[in-house]
DNA sequence: TTTTGAGTTGTTCGA
DNA sequence: GTCGAACAACTCAAA
């Protein structure tokens, strides 16, 4: 009786599951473990709602395995030691698991390779960062040439994605710990755990909503994004089942819209590796801008104002009500956080990375490097990024995608009687509309906490500093 | 090696 | 209200 250990992270899902199909095929019987790693656990990056959300997601991936005759196993402790531990006690060949990009995870699994037989396959892409490169060997750093490298190579059709196994033989007498509940009952806000929900979700997406994808995601009152992330995140939908469902849904489209809305989608899909690749070949971004120009960047870093912008308290609607979002559901929609994102670091001038912190903190779907390169794009600091002029107008945005203020309504209560016009520049309304809309600006609801106008030149100053220096610097090392 | 074309998501200003 | 230009060069990718 041979035994193989499959080594569960951010892969919960039984259907195309390369890690698992692998530990299946070479062994009678398989361990799906799952390990709390404390220094995950306890790192400051993490969500209540995700952790919750992961919790959700290994009590239904246990339904899952029992329903087919096996079993999810819980420990706790570092990686290494435990799966060691555990490959001794049940007398287990290698163990396989879905390789991982983050400078964490790539120590993390160095570790444990050195003191069992760790098969890292496929599976959080559908290219690997390996697979994308240049001529040279060297990974692209901007989107669109890496996008055309993507999609020149071969794709999987729906026929070539893993089935389920049928049946999954766990050894008997191992003991693990239950899975943690959440404390105080963790709300999910709207994403409930498990393989089965993604794949509903998945398949209702592209059915229909992708179709007017293109338009409709930009619009913070609809609901017109596919809402995989948390999904792709723990890997209850995998990588080439969306990919394929992408590219069907673009065959099968009809129109014109319905084309680019396919399209759009996909190209979010490649998005997701290009930042994974980023992460993966350039783990430095993880702590300071991918440009050396940026590096330098003067940033205020006023905390008062830091606080403001958690608590959605800027006086910005579009903004507070995103931060609010955020708050409450651990989700925020995309055009949402590219508006806070443009406000903290080009209103505020604070540092991405406290963002980028906060959002680990908070998002039921963070994922390190879709977060980072997010940032760093709306910063202007990245691979491929924003150039540094580009600011967006929270007024303007807030009016042109979320035109009736439903968003804000929903999420800035105090602001529900504030007429349409005025509902994304509140602080113009006279005192006496104030008083009629039942929302007096500097009581009520705050006046703005800066200027837009004074804090875009500001910036535009601050980066044009910073790249400024690092010329003068540059000059003086050559010579 | 050199050259050339191109680059997610925007805003402001002036005509 | 609408339109085009300016914003700022810079670097990447590929021929």
């Amino acid at each position: 009786m041979s035994t193989a250990i499959w080594w569960i992270r951010r892969d919960l899902r039984l259907a195309d599951n390369q890690a698992l199909a692998a530990a299946l095929s070479s062994a009678d019987e398989v361990v799906p473990v799952f390990v709390l790693d404390p220094a995950l656990l306890g790192s400051g990056y993490v969500a209540d709602k995700r952790l919750g959300f992961l919790f959700a997601g290994l009590r239904v991936l246990d339904a899952d395995l029992r329903r087919l005759g096996g079993r999810l196993l819980v420990r706790r402790g570092n990686p290494a030691a435990v799966l060691a531990a555990l490959r001794h006690e049940v007398d287990a060949g290698p163990i396989y698991a879905e390789a991982d990009v983050s400078p964490y995870a790539q120590r993390r699994d160095a570790a444990v390779a050195r003191v069992a037989p760790l098969s890292l396959v496929e599976g959080l892409t559908v290219h690997s960062p390996d697979a994308v490169l240049r001529e040279s060997g060297d990974p692209y750093v901007v989107y669109t040439p890496y996008s055309r490298a993507w999609r020149a190579l071969p794709m999987p059709d729906r026929a070539e994605l893993l089935s389920a196994p049928g049946a999954i033989s766990v050894p008997q007498g191992i003991s693990g710990e239950a899975i943690p509940e959440m404390p105080s009952q963790t709300d999910l806000g709207g994403f409930p755990a498990g393989e089965a929900e993604a794949q509903q979700r998945l398949a209702r997406f592209a059915g229909s909503g992708v179709y007017a994808y293109r338009e409709d995601r930009e619009r913070m009152d609809l609901d017109g994004t596919s809402r995989l992330s948390p999904y792709l995140r723990l890997g209850m939908v995998s990588a080439r089942q969306a990919a394929v469902a992408a590219l069907e849904a673009l065959g099968a489209a009809e129109t014109h819209a319905g084309r680019a809305g396919a399209q759009t989608w996909l190209d979010e899909r490649i998005w997701r590796e290009f930042y994974i690749s980023i992460l993966y070949h350039f783990p430095e971004v993880r702590h300071q801008s991918f440009r050396e120009a940026y590096r330098e960047l003067h940033w205020e870093n006023d905390p008062a104002l830091f606080c403001a912008w958690q608590e959605g308290k800027t006086g910005y609607p579009i903004v507070d009500a995103a931060m609010r979002q955020l708050s409450v559901t651990g989700w925020m929609h995309n055009r949402a956080r590219m508006i806070v994102a443009s406000f903290l670091t080009k209103d505020l001038l604070i540092d991405w990375r406290w963002g980028e912190r906060h959002f680990m903190q908070h998002l039921i779907d963070g994922d390190p490097a879709a977060n980072n390169g997010g940032w760093q794009w709306s910063a202007g600091t990245g691979t491929d990024a924003a150039p540094y002029f580009r600011i967006f107008n929270p007024v303007l945005q807030g009016e042109k995608y979320d035109p009736d203020g439903v968003y804000v309504r929903r999420w800035v209560p105090e602001l529900s009687g504030v007429a349409t016009r005025l509902i994304h520049k509140p602080w113009i309304m006279t005192p006496e509309a104030q008083r009629q809309a039942g929302c007096v600006i500097g009581s009520d609801y705050p006046a703005p906490i800066v200027d837009h106008t004074i804090a875009r030149n500001r910036t535009l100053a601050a980066y044009k500093r910073a790249k400024g220096r690092r010329a003068t610097d540059s000059d003086f090392r050559d010579r």
